[in-house]
Formats: structure tokens, sequence, C-alpha cells
DNA sequence: CAGAATCCAATCAGATACTG
DNA sequence: CAGTATCTGATTGGATTCTG
């Protein structure tokens, strides 16, 4: 499981590959996203009012990059007019502990960023 | 199938401070300067060396964004030149846990990842 | 050394119009 | 309904120059 004998300290460091990861699947509107597919599967019109202010186009964007990063399923149904509903994977449902926790982080320490900021504000 | 009281599917939802807070820590340069300092406390150039194609614009940006949500503490010297170290802060070391999560679920879930991206780009 | 200031190219986001 | 296409104004990012 391990090639060498590393250091505790030696953690694993962010390259290219899990930054762009990281990039596509946690920006603004992703993440807003997850949110909405991890409750119940939703199709294009239903996500675009569920989410406050996002653009036809963001959310076009924002939806083609978790379904190309396999976070996200489309599945459409030929009526007329057509449907097409958005579901999260298997694979993308592995994100949403994630997602707990960074909601989770900024919760319990929102009061203390808050306080840096004004700090901060004040002394510039 | 629940409980009284709040239901299961009643997750905290992502607000506009929740979201503008990731923002400012989550972003490409944040995030790898958030690692360097979680190791050891750095000079600007030590990080700018150590982070390896930021610009000193953008490390510049970054360190101010995350010193001002108190992240990061920027400790000045008066010698001359006069020498700038940043360390990360208490309130920083609270996302370590975060970050350590992140790193490890990219590296678990990459593989299926690029399968996903590559049967995406192949039907498209 | 540790930046600030400036200029410019490239990218992005919003609005609008159109389509199967 | 679920988008695509296009135009445009705003924002960003890199390169360069300068400074205490």
């Amino acid at each position: 499981m391990q090639e060498t004998g590393l250091a505790a300290s030696e953690r694993p460091r962010i390259t290219a590959p899990h930054r762009e990861l990281l990039d596509q699947v946690l920006d603004k509107w992703s993440l807003q996203v997850l949110e909405e597919l991890c409750e119940q599967p939703q199709r294009f019109n239903e996500l675009r009012r569920a989410i406050p202010v996002v653009t036809q186009k963001s959310l076009t964007a924002a939806l083609r990059r978790l379904e190309r990063n396999g976070m996200v399923e489309r599945v459409v149904t030929s009526t007329r007019p057509l449907a097409v509903q958005y579901r999260i994977t298997p694979l993308g449902t592995t994100l949403q502990g994630l997602l707990d926790a960074l909601l989770c982080w900024t919760t319990v320490n929102m009061a203390d960023v808050e306080r840096a900021r004004e700090r901060y504000d004040d002394e510039v």
C-alpha cells in the first residue's frame, strides 16, 4: 500500500489532477447542484428554480461538468416536449459526506471567521 | 422512517455566506497555500517556490484572503531587507482535516472519474 | 526580500434570441 | 421543456516594472 516508509508528516500532496478534479466538483454552482440532487432527482427547470439565481447557461455548464466526471446522470424521456431528469450517481453520492463535512465546518467556524474579517478590515 | 423534529431530508442548505466562505478558502491557490503552511511556517518566496507555478500576484491575493478570513497569520520582522513569515492559525488548522478528506476522496475515486470522462468523451 | 502598480490578453457571466 | 448560439461587459490572470 505504500512504496516507501514515509513519515507521518509526509502527507499526500495536491497534484494537478487532484486539483483539477476538485475544481470541477467544488465550484460555486456544482456544490449546490449536488446538494439538490442528493435530496432527489430533478428536472432542469426544477433545479433552476431551486438554486436561487443561477442562469441557464451556468446551470447547463455545471451539469455537463458533473455528468462528465460521473457525478450526475442525465436521463432523457423522449416525449413531446421532452423531459430530462438529472440524478446523482453512486459515484456522486460518495461526495455527500464531504459536502456535509464542508457545510459543518463553515457552520461551526463562521462566527470566528467573521470576527477575523472585522479585525482585518478595521486595521487596514 | 423518520423521527419527529427534523426530517432526514432536511439537511442544512448551502447559503450565500457559507458558499462565499468556501469560495475564499477552497480556491485553487488557497488549498495549496494551506497545505504548505500546515506543514511549516514559510516565507513569501519559500511559498512561491514550493507551489509550482503560482505568480506573485496570485500568491499575494491568496495569502490576503486567507489572512482576512483568519486562516493564516502574517508575521513581519523589520530587518533590512524585511522578512515576512506566514503561518497557519488555530482556526486554520481546523481546515486540515477537511483538506485531508478532500484529498483522500480524490485519491480513492480518481480512477472511476477518469473512466467516466472517457465514456463521456467517447459518446460525444 | 516582499510586495504594489500597471497593462493587456483571455476567460467568464449575463442578457437576449432562437430551436426541436 | 430543455436547451444552443451569440454578443457584450466585467472579471481574472500573466507579464512586466518599480520600490522600501
